[in-house]
Formats: C-alpha cells, structure tokens, sequence
RNA sequence: GGCCUUGUAGUCAAGCGGCUAAGACGUCGCCCUCUCACGGCGAAGGCCCGGGUUCGAUUCCCGGCAAGGUCACCA
C-alpha cells in the first residue's frame, strides 16, 4: 500500500460519523415503489428517529443496464409525502457523500484492492460471462432435473484464486480485463447476528466467492453496500430477508477490513398470497397506485407499520399509530420474522377509520374533487354532500358512483316503490307522494330541519311510521334503492325545484301503473 | 439439489412451560334506523404433523411436512 492510499484511507475513516444511530434507505432506481420498499424505508426510519440518529438515502444504480427513466423521481416523491425526510442523501448532500454509488467508482476500486492485498479477495482473469448465467431450473425434466440442478450448482475452485500474487497484480495492471473475487474460507462456518432471527450459522463451504468488482470496474450491490455502509457510519443494516443468504459473507467481508459489523436487521417480505410477494410483474399496487385508487397516506403508512412489526406490552392491542407516535414506539423486537400477506381489506379499514376521524370540514376539502366529478350542478352543495359521505366512504374513488343521481334523475322502476319493511307498495307510495307534493310546494322555507317536521308530521297524522313517508319520497327524489343519506338530506341539496320536480315525476310513473 | 429461514382462525397478530390461547380485519346474526352507512351487542373460526424432555407443552429438543429465500460480472 502506497503512503498516497494510506492517506486516502485515513481520510475517509475520518469522515465517518460516530456515537449516533444512522441507518439508510438504499434503492435501486427501478421506478417502483411497492409496499415492501415502502415498509423497509419507513422501518429504516424508525429506527433512526427513535434513537434520535440520522436516516440516510443512498443511491445504488450500480447496474448500469437496469436504469429506469424518472425512477429516482418516484421514489423521492413517495418518501417525501409519507414523511420520511432523510437527512443526507444525493438532494441534501451529507458529511459523507456523494450519496449515489456510481459517482463512487473509483473507492470501491480502491478498497477491493486493499481487501486483495490483504489476502481476502483475489483477481480472476477467467471470461465467464457467458457460463456463469444462473441456471434455469425450468427446461429441466422431472427425472434428469435433479441431477443437472447438482451439476449446476456443483462448486468447483476457480483457478486464479491459486494463481500467485504478484503474477495476478502484474496481468491485471498490464491491462488484462479482470472482476475482483471474495475468498471465502473453504473450511468452517460463519456466524451472524440478526436483530430479528437472531444467531445464523452457515458451514463456509456452501459460500461461493463472489464477485466483488466487475469487468466494468463497478462494485456489486453485495461489495458496494458493505463498504458504503461502513464509510457512511451506518449502524442498522435493514433491508429485505432476501439478503439473509448473503450477510455471512458480509461478515467475512467486514472481518477482512477489520470493520466494524453493524447490526442486522431484516425484513420479511410482503406478500400477495400465501407464495408470491407482492411484485409489480404481477400488477400488485405500489404506493402510488394506491394514493390513485383513494387511499390516504396517513392510512397506508399506517397499515403498513402494522404489516410485520406489532406493538407489544400495554399497547400491544392499540393499532392506529401516526407517524410521529410510531416514532415514539416502535421497537425492532416487534418485528415479524415471518412473511405477511397484504390485505386490500384491512387497508380499507383504516382507510375508512382515518375518513371518519377527519374534521368535516378537512373531508370536505379531500372529498370535493371527486364528489364535482359526479355533481357538476354547483347548486348542489358539495359540503353538503361530504357531509353525507363521511361516514359512508371508505376510500375516496367510490365517492363518485354514489352520486351519479344528483345531476340528472336516473331511469328507475316502479317496483322501487314498493317496499316490505318500510310498509309501501305502488298504492301508498302515490299517495303518500300526492299529499307530499302539495305540503312541499307550500312549505315556507326549504331546509332539512323543516324538510324533517313535515314529513314526520306527515307520518304522524297518517298514522303510519316514518318509514312509509320517506321510503317513496326518496325513491321518487333519487331513481335509488340505495343512497347515501336520507330523503331529507338530498331534498336539501337538490333544493325545492328539483325536489318537487322529481316527485311529480314519481307521480306520474306511479299513476302511469294503475 | 446444497445452504438458510418461516409455520397461532380466511388475513394481520399477542403469547415467550400451566390462561376458557388477547386484539383487529373479514364473515354471520341481532339492535339502532327514512334506504345505505356509521355506531352498539353477540357468534362461528386457530396453535402444520409425529416423537421426545417435563408433573404439565402453542411455547424447549429432534424428525417429518409445507412454504419462502439464496446459490448472477442483478440489486
């Protein structure tokens, strides 16, 4: 090692925070935010903030042929609305930048070639490109596969671990072209430690060394994530169970640099049934799909919190957690080891639980835009009609079907007037509206209080329940079985014209029967 | 196939050697009620299987079985 490189060394442990709680968001910018990431960022988060540590975002775009354009883009957005601010990261810049590993380049390089001197990693001239590809489980048969998935896996040494050192370092500086190799130990086994799953010990022989530099002179994720997380001061590794197959040799990595081994925390995934995650391949909503299909943020964050991570204690029976009280509680112990399927329906129901605890005027605010995309009179009070439709909404898209009465009376059948419970039938119901239309067209102000008195007196003075007035007025009012609020809400809000226009209407089709 | 992991009701899940095995979603029933919804009350439904250890196992050990992950110059 050069004095230059020690120095360089030197200088980059120097940057390296310590005493705090740092852990880091790590993407690849694919262009999709699914609900597994989404979970793996919030609970990187919370681990931060509930030690008062740092959160960190990190680039990893390491594989230059899977960029996706506005990728990057898409996932700032997300965090950004679900709160999770970062406080480094490539936008804000940091102590220990630049945040985006290919404009790291050339310290991987660096430090594959110290793990090389020191007897961990070596160069491998051999071109595999083309044999190496993984093998395909699927072409093989049933009888023979078996044995071709042996063959395939079978572990052979690569020769140019044997090849002597200083031969390996002149053919590499010369200009050969040359990856960077791990040398995993062929003897005993490696343990590791995980904060969720505890003690993990794998025999070394069933680690294969892998490629630490490529051809290209970029890291792989597995070498790029150990040495940027050391030089950023990373302190919680969380990441998705799919990398527990790899953290021994992670280990063996940091024991080769004589680092320090952060902790491990890792997630199981989320799933879209009992044996698929949730993938975008297979349609399965990112965040962004469900804030589209009416979901608050508030809601899915919430939901997703609970996905995997369960409080416990005196509060284990509490579920509804906004993100500062997440903060405050959560704990890595209450992290689930096993898979976890997403239910659309339980997400529903916080949903609907966050609509309901909204201020009416708030609802109104959020609800407007779809209830004018099914109401364009703006006689009809959008207030008005928010007001009917907070308790009756559980997410904001199914606003719009609800109300498609509201601009023009739908097409309907006289059956509707006819009702058991209600005690109606096409005979009352034409009474019923008869008398109704003239005591409507009388009364002296049009509001829901005085909409209320009539029909009830009206109800009182027929001897009949309320039910047998209301049911036709509202089937007459709307063309509906089924509306959300009562006749006299939506008398309120077509206001007396139409009101009574429509009833009249009713009368017509009722008499049309007989 | 090797290695690793997981396994409490349809779903999310408490539980951490002794309980009638929490709670929530969903489902069903009843009440409330001008329809629907909200709200209230109630019900059905579970420890993957087989051996151990123990006075006693959902809980500990072993073995099955099932599912997932991984074995890329992708992350």
């Amino acid at each position: 090692m050069t004095e230059e490189e020690k120095k360089y060394f030197a200088e980059m442990e120097e940057r390296i925070p310590h005493g705090r709680v740092r852990t880091r968001f790590a993407p690849s910018p694919t262009g999709y935010m699914h609900v597994g990431n989404l979970r793996t960022a919030l609970y990187t988060y919370l681990i931060a903030k509930r030690a008062g540590g740092d959160f960190i975002f990190r680039l990893e775009d390491t594989d230059q042929s899977r960029q996706v354009e506005g990728a990057t883009e898409v996932i700032y957005k997300t965090l950004k609305e679900c709160g999770l601010k970062h406080d480094e990261g490539p936008d804000v810049g940091g102590p220990v930048g630049p945040y985006i590993q290919t404009e790291r380049r050339g310290i991987y390089k660096k430090y594959a070639k110290m793990l090389v001197e020191k007897g961990h990693a070596y160069y491998c001239f051999c071109n595999k490109t083309e044999e190496e590809k993984s093998p395909d489980a699927d072409e093989a048969g049933a009888e023979s596969g078996a044995d071709d998935l042996k063959a395939a896996f079978a572990k052979e040494d690569d020769p140019c671990r044997s090849l002597d050192p200083a031969e390996a370092l002149r053919r590499a500086e010369s200009g050969e072209p040359y990856v960077i190799r791990q040398k995993i130990p062929h003897e005993g086994t490696t343990t590791f430690h995980d904060a969720s799953y505890g003690d993990i010990t794998v025999p070394n022989d069933s680690l294969d060394d892998q490629v630490l530099l490529k051809r290209d002179g970029l890291p792989t994720y597995n070498f790029a994530n150990v040495v940027d997380d050391h030089l950023m001061g990373i302190t919680h590794v969380v990441r998705g169970s799919e990398y527990l197959a790899s953290a021994p040799k992670y280990n063996l990595l940091y024991e080769g640099f004589g680092w320090e081994i952060p902790e491990y925390v890792h997630c199981s995934p989320v799933m879209r049934d009992q044996q698929h995650k949730m993938s975008k391949r297979h349609g399965d909503p990112s965040y962004e799909d469900l804030r589209d299909a009416g979901y608050l943020t508030e809601a899915i964050l919430n939901y997703v919190a609970l996905l995997g991570w369960s409080p416990r204690g005196e509060i284990a029976e509490r579920e509804f957690f906004t993100l500062e009280e997440l903060t405050e509680v959560f704990d890595i112990a209450g992290i689930s080891k096993s898979p976890a399927i997403f239910d659309i329906e339980k997400l529903k129901y916080f949903n609907a639980q966050y609509i309901r605890n909204m201020t009416p005027e708030r609802f109104a605010e959020v609800a407007r835009p779809y209830i004018r995309q099914a109401v364009r009179n703006e006689g009809c009070s959008a207030d008005k009609i928010a007001a009917l439709l907070q308790q009756r909404t559980e997410v904001l898209t199914e606003i719009p079907p609800k109300l498609d009465f509201f601009d023009e009376l739908p097409e309907y059948d006289a059956e509707c007037y006819t009702n058991k419970k209600s005690k109606t039938n096409s005979e009352v119901s034409l009474n019923v509206l008869e008398t109704a239309l003239g005591r409507l067209e009388a009364l002296p102000s049009w509001d829901a209080d005085s909409l209320h008195g009539l029909m009830t007196g009206m109800a009182e003075e027929m001897g009949v329940k309320n039910a047998t007035v209301m049911w036709p007025i509202r089937i007459a009012v709307s063309g509906r079985l089924v509306t959300p609020g009562g006749v006299v809400e939506l008398c309120d809000i077509l206001g007396r014209e139409e009101s009574l226009r429509r009833i009249r209407a009713g009368i017509e089709k009722l008499s049309a029967e007989s």
